[in-house]
DNA sequence: ATCGAATATTTCGATATCGAAATCTTAGCA
DNA sequence: TGCTAAGATTTCGATATCGAAATATTCGAT
């Protein structure tokens, strides 16, 4: 017989719950129980992390594809400038998107494009002033969500978390898969 | 003088230096450096695996957005149904956007509408024996590449990266972030 | 019992993205 | 030099997504 249970004021599923769900269905499904776990973390914790960036950056104005391409462009500034297709390359889009998207930031000034003086089938794109302006204020923001969800570990914790990652980092590069 | 440089192969950047590169922009913009190492980190991570997950699922004929419903019902079957909006909420998409993709994905037979019996405004989504099949294919593939990924961790650095994560989405519910 | 607010889905118009084709420039070779 | 192939960006047509409005149903209060 069913069990009538209580109307249950059903609380929302929280993140963990989720998390512990998914991995369960991987594992059903014929995943390897600690590769999920690990997996799956990476992503839930990417998601959220995503959300929040999303919330901030509207304040900003910024999709989180202007983001990606200020982002991407803080970090090469003067010394080597980018073109549009590398820009596509690294925020992962078409090249036809990268136009439209440089468009518009170039219309709210926060990007510039320049005729390469060596190859004049070439674009170059720097940050404005204000774009770099941009860039500053939204790593701030960001910085403070981060520190909160890195909170419940301490110094020692991150520091062994942070190795770990890099060791997965640095093996990415050993077998481009195929 | 400028130092005249050999023709230089110019070796594309690997995974690792675009990391590092990323970290530095970060903190010199103003973030904690442990902070960005581990965050960072995440995002590369999930970032690559992305990429790779798309690749696979084009084999399927699946897009990120379907894979992603086909995940949230394999995890919930039976006991309880989805309805569109709730799958919306869970795949971080617009409920208008969930009607045309479960059309797509009924047509093609992956899932099934059924109106709740309880609720006539409610529409109930199931995942037919075909949306199971190809679930399950999906995962098997996916296993394969993020076993490779944690590839370079022991079996005891892999218990004890996913205890850290863990921590940290456990504590994703503490402070559901204003 | 009925009206109005709330909820769930779909429809609609606007915008973003994609892949392919078009345009323009450069590089290599006879 | 002249010609062809390759590379970079943009244009173009088709598709996916979004936010708001429209539609239909349920729930609660008078």
């Amino acid at each position: 017989m069913t069990t009538s249970r209580p109307p249950a004021k059903r609380t929302p599923p929280t993140a963990h719950d989720e998390y512990r769900a998914d991995v369960a269905a991987y594992v059903a499904a014929g995943g390897d129980e600690l590769v999920q776990r690990v997996i799956t973390a990476v992503h839930g914790l990417a998601h959220k992390l995503d959300q929040w960036y999303a919330r901030q950056l509207a304040d900003l104005d910024l999709s989180a594809g202007e983001w990606a391409v200020l982002s991407r462009l803080a970090r090469s500034n003067e010394d080597d400038a980018l073109t549009p297709s590398q820009l596509a390359e690294a925020t992962s889009v078409a090249p036809s998107s990268m136009t439209h998207r440089l468009d518009r930031m170039a219309q709210r000034d926060l990007i510039a494009r320049a005729a390469d003086p060596d190859n004049r089938t070439r674009v170059l794109i720097t940050l404005t002033d204000e774009g770099w302006a941009t860039f500053k204020a939204a790593v701030r923001e960001s910085d403070m969500v981060e520190s909160d969800v890195l909170g419940p570990l301490s110094q020692r914790q991150r520091e062994n978390l942070a190795s770990l990652l890099e060791v997965l980092i640095a093996g990415l590069d050993e077998a481009p898969q195929v």
